[in-house]
DNA sequence: CGATCTCCTGTACGGTGTACAAGAAATTAT
DNA sequence: ATAATTTCTTGTACACCGTACAGGAGATCG
């Protein structure tokens, strides 16, 4: 399978393509796990679309599968634009946590690493950091209110995101939503009868009580309700209300 | 390896143990996941730990790996005590998300598969479910306002613990931390102004600037910031404050 | 005493990530 | 022009993984 060299006079490249590259290479893994979810995603599956010994790809990207998801991750949320620390805070604040969720949005299947593997220890664009705290610095944020106050920011930013397009699990979907939508309709009334008074508007439309991730079924009103919940959270926290 | 089974007279059990069953295959997956992390889990593993035939484990728990993994999580998490409905709200919230992040402190590795898998689609407790809209029903949150701040609590009750616990790469995390260090040293200071300014009093303490997962590291302050935050949002939002 | 159900042993298969040696091609040095 | 070196890829090999599947002991029941 993997073509014999015909001489190739001119590149080192794989069968028809382009040469190898770590950008390349990364730019195929994000479409692969676009397609296949982060589980589902293999070095070997990588190669074969490449055209390529898996053990080629360890050259231009050095650290094996980890550091093939990490990057892909990156080229996916790394050119995030920072907000405008000379704006009002609270729309740069609204806006950034828009853009970000935006970008996700686009590679669903990222969610889970970004929010609990990745970023919360490693790597966003320095620039956007310092961006943000120069943001609400300029908001009124001093001293240990400041710290804290980034902490919510990206905690904030990334957590919603990273909940709404939670997968369901890999192997058979359909067959555990219809498992799940049945298990909530046998929901005991008696002993959870707020719930099950409610229930019926909130299927498939809140966390929990759903059967679809938000990448089929975005949760746009909550995002919403949340982004405001921290905005206002924040503002209350201010040294003296501006 | 598999120790011939000697007559064995009276338990078909493991090879010096209790009989199996559910919930002993769970405790034990549980344990091992505690010490290897969930990426490490290894239904071979487990199976050599309770000294039995890995396949034998699908006779208790059926579903695979998956199924091992997600009971494990919800023996771990599933005995949370739902909130008083009839309490005053902010101090059952605050309460509630501080139960929530013991529990999960106790099994810190299981944060991962918590806050991107499993919770947002899938079981908690119907009766926390339950209690939580009783409790911001009494609130006074009526309509899409009780939907809306439900799920601002949920999201807020997972997300922050999940962060807080995401873990560092697995197979080199000293390297990492070394590696990560230097990289917060060596931060462009005229590009960064801000950044570069707080650094020292952020780092090892802050999202995306440590080194150290909060299991190590716990962020108090930061959790604490963050539950007022979204407390005060949420009265922010309320219909008529009280 | 036979049938049936429970629970587990064993085998086998197709997949995985990656260490490592060896080789081809391009580049540079002499 | 030829030799040395760097750059990238081919191939092989290994240990390990999850799980489908057949069957066999031991207990329970008719």
């Amino acid at each position: 399978m993997p073509r014999a060299r015909t001489k190739a006079p001119v590149t080192p490249d794989a069968v028809g393509g382009t040469p190898l590259s770590r950008e390349s290479v990364l730019a195929a893994a994000l479409a692969l796990i676009d397609q296949r979810g982060v589980e589902g995603f293999s070095v070997r599956d990588l190669a074969r679309s490449l055209g390529v010994y898996p053990t080629a790809l360890y050259w231009h990207v050095p650290g094996g599968r980890n550091a093939l998801i990490a990057g892909a991750v990156m080229t996916a949320v790394g050119a995030l634009e920072p907000p405008d620390a000379a704006g009002d805070w609270r729309t740069e604040l609204r806006a950034l946590f828009a853009r970000y969720r935006r970008a996700v949005h686009r590679h669903p299947r990222i969610a889970p690493v970004l929010g609990a593997q990745l970023v919360s220890n490693a790597s966003l664009n320095p620039l956007l950091l310092d961006r943000i705290l120069a943001l609400l610095e300029s908001a009124g944020f001093a001293d240990q209110g400041l710290f804290d106050a980034y902490n919510v920011v990206i905690a904030a930013m990334v957590s919603f995101v990273t909940l709404e397009l939670a997968p369901q699990p890999d192997d058979d979907p359909d067959g555990w939503a219809a498992g799940h939508q049945e298990r909530l309709a046998q929901i005991d009334g008696d002993a959870c009868p707020t719930l099950a008074r409610h229930l019926p508007q909130m299927a498939n439309r809140a966390f929990v009580v759903r059967w679809s991730s938000g990448s089929t079924h975005p949760l746009d009103a909550g995002f919403d309700a949340w982004t405001e919940v921290v905005v206002q959270g924040l503002a209350a926290r201010l040294p003296r209300n501006v």
